[in-house]
DNA sequence: TAGTGGTCTAGACCACTGG
DNA sequence: CAGTGGTCTAGACCACTAG
């Protein structure tokens, strides 16, 4: 197997987790009990719980073992998970302006390195509905050295990470971000229907991908009346 | 010692850092070296390194390194690390209301649990600066259950967290957020001295504590135009 | 190829939780 | 008290990186 053994684990109580197996405020075999059930040492049962711990479905008491937890699902966007992977509800993206080649002239906070300067841009720009209703516009930037041939190809299942995983074998390693509360531009307004000046959300990304020194460079602006960005936390 | 080697260890290479004896691109030993300098294992080598890496102190890559990162310093605010740890810069804190007990009537998406509502609620607000400039407005509310005299006493070091911690010995364990962008209230544009009606970032926080049941609530206004909220984060 | 981190085994002792 | 997770040892084999 090529996929560690912790993983399959951890993917096997998730989907027992999802399925209503374990329900909230169960908790989940003991690490003991997973090391018989599964022959495998301590090791690899606390790597799987650990991990599940990580992605939020269980907490683990020192004492008491791992119990299931109620998960909350406004956007998860704080993470790198994307935006189709975190949201539950009924997402749809409309293409604002589809992958194209362009120079380098977005003015975010990060800049791309010279490297990345030297070959050209590739941009797209999506708007995202949740229920029918606009609640994101997105803009990406990337060079399209490690990417050749992505503007004449379609998503993989709509998913941009996943098109980078399965076709150019880029995964996403980690991420940078920073908010601002900002006055929406007339164009953003628009896009979003809220007035002109209404406070947007502004999120600047940059993520660090499996290639050092190659990275994607994202602004969203959200409106986040009613779907507000949520984000959970652990520590140990 | 009380403290786990692999936090000695964790704690010893921060300071190297820090202290600039590794720098931003330099390795730091391997899993091996670690091993022999300090006489451990790699198990005990690896979990200080991983944690260096959660923090975002390091990149480890796969048959390179762990390799110092470069740290953005805007507010590191979506981790549960508080506020006065986060930042590098001047941070003055003034208590806009100190700790007092008072009802439960707080308005946010968190809702405290029944059993809290049971007893009263600690209540205490802070204006916090950042070089003589007012950028956040904070509020806390916590069940005074767990707390006795919280509000007779002064704060360990200034810091909320290190109160809990070394007087109560409560840890926080992890964290739920919401960010919305909203308009400033009359009294918020007063205290960030922005308009009225300019554009905040609201952030709702539930703490997670290391006493099950037991949260901890708390909103904050941020003035994002100098100091945006920064976020890093890593996978694997 | 040598050196690195990723995964895993098979144990051990300890601290914490609850009855 | 029994059971749980937290820490740690002392190995092993593998996959990845770079010269």
């Amino acid at each position: 197997m090529n996929i560690p053994r912790y993983k399959q684990i951890q993917e096997d109580l998730k989907k027992r987790i999802q399925k209503g197996d374990y329900k909230v405020g169960d908790y989940l075999p003991s690490e003991h009990e997973l090391c018989s059930a599964f022959t495998i040492t301590r090791t690899t049962a606390r790597k799987a719980l650990e991990e599940l711990q990580k992605e939020g479905f269980i907490i683990r008491q020192h004492g008491k073992g791992s119990q299931v937890r109620e998960r909350r699902d406004s956007l998860g966007l704080l993470t790198v998970k994307g935006f189709s992977e975190a949201v539950a509800q009924q997402v749809e993206t409309e293409f604002l302006r589809r992958p194209e080649l362009t120079s380098w002239d977005f003015d975010l906070s990060f800049k791309p390195t010279a490297r990345e300067m030297k070959t050209q841009c590739l941009y797209f720009s999506r708007l995202r509905y949740i229920d029918h209703q606009p609640v994101m516009v997105e803009d990406n930037w990337l060079a399209v050295e490690k990417v050749p041939g992505f503007e004449k190809q379609e998503f993989v299942e709509g998913s941009f990470f996943k098109t980078l995983s399965q076709r150019y074998l880029i995964e996403i390693i980690g991420s940078e971000q920073e908010l601002r509360a900002i006055a929406a531009s007339e164009k953003v307004a628009g896009l979003l229907q809220v007035k002109k000046g209404a406070p947007v959300l502004h999120i600047t990304v940059k993520y660090l991908t499996s290639i050092p020194g190659y990275y994607i460079y994202s602004q969203l602006f959200c409106q986040t009346d009613q779907f507000p960005i949520g984000n959970s936390f652990f520590v140990q």
